[in-house]
DNA sequence: AACAACATGATAGTATTACTATTGTTCTAT
DNA sequence: ATAGAACAATAGTAATACTATCATGTTGTT
């Protein structure tokens, strides 16, 4: 299928290619929905087995633990938003338009993608939001980081920093300002729900979100 | 002593007062070591009890959990770092200045201060910095929450934004740009050590950190 | 000096987690 | 008709995350 081609999702992190059977699809569907649930550390292959009806020793035929497969469902939503970005801003002659989209494209829930029924993109956003930071705050960080666990993260970062560079060819710190722009999109999501003190957002406001971001974007790049 | 009275860490995340004990402090020491060098999942409390000497059964008299032991930890950051802030900035007229020095101080490595020779306080930085997110990013966020494990967290962003206002009393997100700084300081100094294609600062570089914190955060409140 | 209170050590035990190994069945491709 | 793959079923191991009990030494009190 040329829908599961266009996914180059980083071969590294499973054992198995999981869009080539009805079990593994049916891992990755339940898995999102039960780390959602319940976090990444009351998650296990055990309950997942279960939950799908199957058993523990096939699911790690798929993926060899739980933090791969996070870092396969983080790369599935990284490499998913970019294809997105890049469709919606190839077209587009303003540079500026094509970052401020970029930052409602992260800023904003995603609608469920009818070419991937097995993935809920809505809820892997969220999971992205409240988990993301575990795939790369590990101890191993830097093994996986030269296995490639992180290209697709990387890749949207050196996207949105050229996109800034467009604007302001001068601007030192593009991929600086790109992570920094990408990270404060999730922790702002995540404080406006869970510690309000921490943020003057309301939660569910992404328009005040972008607006924020875009903002701080283009007010560094002014100056 | 006073020195210990000066810092009311949270009392929800400790069963038994680690700093009224010579084994508290041992376990405080140790697991700032351990927990720099294992990260937090590798790192277990039979592992740290064999390491002081003493039994799983008395670390857990003192700390619920491993989790919660971070969350002391942590709390014992912010508060420590919130009283260094203001001991610094108080007789300050320069609200610029103000703020300046605040950067400065969230995005330094910080050398060892005397009064707490149980707390290495450089690997407490290089602890929040990799693992702090931790504190929050778990299922239990709200119940932690309201017991006020992120009260020392939530209180140094208030003093950010304070400060905030003072340079530009009509800002309208002085909260949320207060929690970007703190966050995008860590964030940074743990891309430019692990993932340095995420950002253009090269590593333990501070002076150009801050600078890059300093000129977003201008040119936020300048626009 | 006697005694209570308390902190710690020593030991044991349980449930869950994170796997690995083996064997048998079904379905499919040749 | 058969070899091979995919999966289910089952069992088992080591580590983790605790909890419980009891003994011992130390400290403070009368």
């Amino acid at each position: 299928m040329l829908s599961n081609l266009s996914f180059p999702v980083h071969a590294g992190s499973y054992l198995k290619d999981p869009t080539e059977s009805e079990l593994g699809k049916r891992i990755l569907h339940e898995s999102i929905q039960m780390i959602d649930d319940l976090g990444l550390e009351h998650f296990t292959f055990k309950k997942l087995a279960k939950q799908i009806g199957s058993t523990e020793a096939s699911v790690y035929r798929y993926f060899e633990n739980k933090y791969k497969l996070l870092v396969y469902l983080a790369n599935w939503y990284w490499s998913w938003l970019q294809a997105k970005i890049l469709k919606e801003t190839y077209n587009q002659s303003s540079k500026f338009f094509k970052l401020e989209r970029t930052i409602e494209l992260l800023a904003s829930p995603i609608e469920q993608d009818e070419k991937f029924d097995f993935i809920d993109e809505k809820k892997l956003y969220h999971i992205i939001i409240s988990q993301g930071a575990k795939v790369y705050l590990i101890k191993e960080v830097d093994e996986e980081n030269s296995q490639g666990a992180f290209l697709a993260y990387k890749s949207l970062c050196a996207i949105v920093s050229e996109l800034i560079l467009n604007i302001n060819p001068n601007y030192k710190h593009s991929h600086t300002l790109a992570s920094t722009i990408v990270e404060t999109c999730h922790n702002q999501i995540f404080f406006s729900e869970h510690l309000p003190r921490l943020t003057d957002l309301s939660k569910d406001d992404y328009d005040e979100l972008k607006e924020y971001i875009t903002h701080l974007t283009a007010s560094a790049l002014r100056a």
